[in-house]
Formats: C-alpha cells, sequence, structure tokens
DNA sequence: GCTCCAATGAAACAAAATTGCAAATAATCC
DNA sequence: GGATTATTTGCAATTTTGTTTCATTGGAGC
C-alpha cells in the first residue's frame, strides 16, 4: 500500500537541507552548501539518500490553476454509508483516480472522506457529483464547500 | 494581495510542458523536449516564460510529514462570528503565518475556512486550538477530522 | 511578393551536478 | 584510552544539464 518511512535519522544537516528545498528545490547545491556549511557534493549526497529513502518523495513545479483555466477549488465532506474495509478501498481508488481530485483524505469525525476538488467551472463539479457521489450508492451524503481564497496553499511540512 | 494570473495563451507545448513538471520538475530540459517535440532551449524558454509569467508558482520537493516526526494531519472547518472585512483578513493572516498549518482556504457554506494542519502530536494540536481557537474570541466553533490515510495528496491541476 | 515579428534549432558556452579518491571525523571494540 | 573500522567529508576532475548566441524558418499584415 503506502510506503513506510518511519525511523529517518536526519540531523540538522538534513533539515535545514529539507527547509530549503520545500521552498526552493531549484537552488543550486553550491548555495545551499554555503547556507548549512557543507561541500556540494555533501549536500548532494544526502539529498540523494533522502531521496532514496522517501523522505524526500517528489520534486514538483506548483502551477497556479487560473492559468489552466481551472480556476475553482471546492472541498467535499463525503459520509459514506458502508465502512467495511472492501468498500472503503474502493473508494479510495475511485477518488485517487479522478484528475479533478487534487487531494483525498479518509479521515475520522463527522465525515469519512475529505476531497480537495479543482475544476473550471461548477459544471464540471455538478457533473463529478452526478457521477462519484450520486452515482454511488455507498454515499451517503456530502457537503460542499467552495473555496472563495486560497489562503495559504503548500504541502510544507515543518521541519522542527 | 494574491496576484493576478490572466488568461495565459499556453498551447499545446506548454500544456504537456507542465504535465511533466507537475510530476518532476527535475527532468532534464532534452527529456522535456524529446517527449514534446521541441528543442532544449525552446523548453527552457517556455518554462522561464512561464515562471515570470506566475503560471509556474513556485518548485519544490514534497516531503513525507512521518519523516520529520510530523505524522498527524488534520482538517479543521472554522465558523467565525463576525464577518466583516476587518476580521476576515485578521484570521487569514493569523492562519497563513502559524506553521503548522498547511492549507488555509476562506470558503462559502456551512464554514467559514478550512485548515490542513500537521503537526507531532495530538497534544501539539490541543495546544494549537488553545492557541488559534479559543484565544480568539471571533470563532464562534470549529469541527476536528483526524486524518487516518492520505490517500492521494499533491498540488497538480488538469492541464487539459 | 515583401517586410516585420516571433519562435525555433544547432552550436558554443556557462553552470551545475556527479564521481573518484584521499583525508578527516565519528563510532566501535578490545 | 587507544587502535581499528566504518562513515562522511572536501577537493578536483568529469559529465551532464542549463543558458546564450545567432542564423534560419514560418507566419501575419500589408
Amino acid at each position: 500500500m503506502s510506503k513506510r518511512v518511519q525511523p529517518a535519522h536526519l540531523d540538522v544537516f538534513d533539515r535545514k537541507i529539507l527547509a530549503i528545498l520545500q521552498r526552493d528545490n531549484m537552488t543550486p547545491q553550491r548555495t545551499i552548501g554555503d547556507a548549512v556549511n557543507l561541500s556540494a557534493p555533501a549536500v548532494q549526497r544526502r539529498i540523494k539518500r533522502m531521496r532514496e529513502e522517501g523522505v524526500i518523495r517528489a520534486d514538483v513545479s506548483v502551477v497556479e490553476p487560473e492559468a489552466l483555466g481551472q480556476s475553482i477549488t471546492i472541498f467535499v465532506e463525503v459520509e459514506v454509508i458502508s465502512e467495511t474495509a472492501e468498500q472503503i478501498e474502493r473508494a479510495k481508488s475511485e477518488f485517487a483516480a479522478a484528475p479533478e481530485i487534487q487531494q483525498c483524505y479518509y479521515v475520522t469525525g463527522e465525515a469519512d472522506f475529505i476531497l480537495v476538488i479543482v475544476v473550471p467551472l461548477m459544471a464540471d463539479y455538478e457533473a463529478l457529483t452526478r457521477r462519484l457521489f450520486f452515482g454511488n450508492n455507498n454515499v451517503k451524503r456530502f457537503r460542499t464547500f467552495v473555496a472563495m481564497d486560497r489562503v495559504k496553499v503548500g504541502l510544507g511540512v515543518p521541519v522542527g
């Protein structure tokens, strides 16, 4: 399923490097080295190791949705009827497969799933609800929240 | 406030390039060029332009929270009492400033804000609620959802 | 058909990443 | 504590990648 990334012996150098890479992963190793007091090759080897260990899961460009005409961000709380392992797994893969679904979390509380959806128009969201929710007889109900402002968006994690 | 990113005249080349960069922005320009049938310099110039235009907002490493000991992801719906522009702006900057808050959206619907929070322990979340919610007399109520599984996580936007 | 403009590719160039290796550091064992 | 071993480092050389130059191509407008 999801890969384990437990202990991870990250020293203070690693953490400083991660802090930089989470802000800008195009920063030259030489510059990183200066910032953390390490040579460029040392930085390079640490980054390589952290990638292999799965500490760094990916390196991506962050694209402005509006530039692609995908100007609507929507949150959805989904509550399901049956929570058998099989049904939950089915829902997970269905949600994960939809390109409009940017993020999907399986949660405790008054809902079972929380989705972050990005679409060009409300009509697209409506079509998606028909397909994913009304067309799925294990969905009990769902609540929609439309984002008026993406105040803070990112995947940055505090380095401690 | 937030910078405008207009219509953005993105042709099919740009979109293909973005699709690749959203998956892996360390892909060599030559490789990208081969994939989209363009020379490396052409790819380089397009990427440069899209960065300047704000189409590409950032280039980052995605770090596994668990590797940093930040193993709890939490969603919070926040409902405020007064929705004056001033109060809302105050809340936005307060939420945006908290490092534990990875994402913050101002939304319509039964809540006013939706937050994505990443912390090492429940105790940290509890402390955060005291500071941000109980310590703020404009917060009417908030609902907490704890993530059991981060099914799909990313910031990828459909290019189609 | 001609000019102007923007975008392209090939080649030259610059910069950055990666590797090899000896030295330094840290850890382990007696 | 001291010797041995295993890591990790920095420097220098090498390779790969990114960037600039420049002549050419392909249109759009006239």
